[in-house]
DNA sequence: AATCAAAATTGTAATCATTACAAATTTGCA
DNA sequence: TGCAAATTTGTAATGATTACAATTTTGATT
């Protein structure tokens, strides 16, 4: 991890008790912005915590994303992705490769839907899904 | 299912051969809008068509997306929800009761990105996540 | 109407992400 | 130091989805 003071003031302003494990999970996802599963987070850091369990990982990455620390992401239909970056912005997904990434929104206020009498929002996400770069060619060749 | 016709057409319109397990389904999803999920699919059919296997649900609700006959929602990160409503709209889950209802898009320039040169777009969801009406109040209570 | 290959459907057995749960450990205060 | 609450851990389920091989249906051709 880059540094532990980012992780540990993101954990401090959610109401999120900092622990060593929690500011190592929240750390590798402000380290690594590429929207990482359950799995990729225990597999990156369980070297340097070895003890560190899969129960854990999942627990306070549902901890982070309720306390808003952190974005939940089900683009995929397989697993949850996280996010760090919690400013408003669209995901990509590649429906060949995987990979998810970042897109910037045109207009925030395009978001907004017509506030419906009664329900209380609090979250959005805007996703796309198609052909990356460099899975384009390839879908198609493919005839998708 | 009400009528037959208006899902023969549609699964004519997108490519797909019809069956008599296509056109229930197709039907299914035209009579029931409320995002279901292949299970609630095949349960609701079942008894009309006893010899129904789930692998056939399973296989034709991706076949029906792939084609663009119904949308794939991966609101919930526990099912996959189908919804035959292709026109475009935004949907919101109820975090409490599980509920995804329909929401109007206010402007659908809105939801355009800026083009992301090679990538190829096929798809866009927006959702939004929260409490719905009957169970804002509830939340409320409980301090989320 | 019999034949045959391709397409569609079926049933069973995996897979695998996620959660339940109870035990063990750590934390922080009295 | 001691103890209760909070956190973490490991193992054992759960449950949606898929893999796969067998069976059935379809549709063209004779």
């Amino acid at each position: 991890m880059k540094t532990q003071s980012g992780a540990i003031e993101r954990l401090e302003q959610s109401g999120v008790k900092p622990s060593m494990q929690r500011i190592a999970i929240m750390g590798y996802l402000m380290d690594n912005l590429t929207h990482p599963t359950a799995d990729n987070v225990f597999n990156g850091l369980s070297s340097s915590i070895p003890t560190l369990s899969k129960t854990t990982v999942y627990n306070t990455l549902k901890l982070l994303a309720r306390q808003g620390a952190i974005l939940e992401l089900t683009i995929d239909d397989k697993n949850v992705r996280y996010d760090a970056n919690i400013f408003l912005h669209a995901h990509f997904r590649c429906k060949l490769c995987g990979s998810v990434y970042d897109l910037p929104v045109g207009s925030f206020k395009a978001m907004t839907v017509k506030a419906i009498d009664g329900f209380t929002i609090t979250e959005r996400q805007l996703y796309y899904k198609g052909y990356c770069k460099r899975c384009s060619a390839k879908a198609e060749k493919n005839g998708a």
